[in-house]
DNA sequence: TCGTAGTATTCGGCAAGGCGGATAAGTCAA
DNA sequence: TTGACTTATCCGCCTTGCCGAATACTACGA
C-alpha cells in the first residue's frame, strides 16, 4: 500500500479549512514523540533494519515495531522485506524537507521552545521524570 | 523578537543525533493538536484577536488562551497589544512552509492516514469519540 | 478611583497514548 | 516438519495533556 513516490503534489497554500487540519495534525502527531521522530531521523540518513532501530532508540522491540508501524501508516518510511528481515526507509524527499524545515525552526526558537512549559505545573512527589 | 532569519539553519539532513530531536519533537507536539494547528492556520490566514480565535475554534477561552501561549512560546506566532486586546500574527514565513508541505504529505497519505489505528483497540462503551 | 472588558491561571476529571513483558504470528533454512 | 529467528499483538500500568468551570489578574475608559 501507499505508493512511495507517484506522488506529484507541490506546495501550495490557501483553501485550508476543512477537516484537513484533522489529518494534518495526525501526521505531526506522528512526529511528536521524541522516539518516533528519532527513528525517522535515523531512518531518513540511511535504510535500517528494525534490529537497528530498536538498538538505536533504546526501547523493547515491540515498542519500535509500533513505532515503526505507525510511521509506515503515516507514509513517512517504507518497509521492505530482506529475508526475514524488515528494512525501513524513507521514499519521499518531501519527509527530509519536512524534518529539515522544522529542526531549523526549532533550532531558531529553541530559546523560548519549552514550549508548553506552562501546562504541566502541577503533580507532585515522584522524582522520576524521564 | 525572534528574527525570522537570523541564525544559521541550512538544510542538511542526516548528522542530526543530539538530544535535538527532543526539541524538535516538542516542537511539532505543538501542531499535533488540531485544535492548535487549526488556531495556526486561522492566524495563517490574517492577523487575529484572541475573540475571533475563541470563536474560530469553538471551545473555552481560557483553553484558548493557553492553546495562543503555546504557539507564541514555540514561535510560531507573535503577540501584539491593540488596546486592551491581543492580536495574533505569524511572523515567520517558514512557519506558513512546515504547515503546507506538511498538508501536501498529509493529503497524499490521507488514505492510509489513520496513523495510529493500531494502538487504541482497546476501551469500551462511551461513544463519544473525538 | 472604580468598573468593565480582555486575558491568564488554577483545579478536578478523563481519555489518549507511551512503556515493558509475555506471547502469538510469520519467515526462512535444514 | 521442525527449529531458529524476526516481527507484531495483547496486557496492565502509568504519565501526558486536553477539557470546562471558576476565578484571579491586567489594561483601559470614565
Amino acid at each position: 500500500m501507499t505508493h512511495p513516490n507517484a506522488t506529484a503534489t507541490r506546495p501550495e497554500v490557501a483553501a485550508v479549512s476543512c477537516t484537513h487540519s484533522d489529518t494534518t495534525a495526525r501526521f505531526f502527531r506522528a512526529l511528536s514523540d521524541p522516539t518516533r521522530l528519532r527513528l525517522l531521523e535515523f531512518i531518513l540518513a540511511a535504510e535500517r533494519t528494525s534490529a537497528e532501530c530498536v538498538e538505536h532508540v533504546g526501547i523493547s522491540q515491540p515498542r519500535v515495531s509500533v513505532h515503526l508501524s505507525c510511521l509506515a501508516d503515516c507514509g513517512y518510511v517504507i518497509a521492505r522485506r530482506d529475508g526475514r528481515k524488515l528494512r525501513y526507509s524513507v521514499g519521499d524527499p518531501r519527509v527530509a524537507e519536512l524534518v529539515t524545515l522544522a529542526r531549523a525552526l526549532a533550532a531558531d526558537n529553541a530559546a523560548a521552545l519549552d514550549c508548553c512549559p506552562r501546562i504541566p505545573p502541577k503533580s507532585s512527589a515522584n522524582g522520576d521524570a524521564r
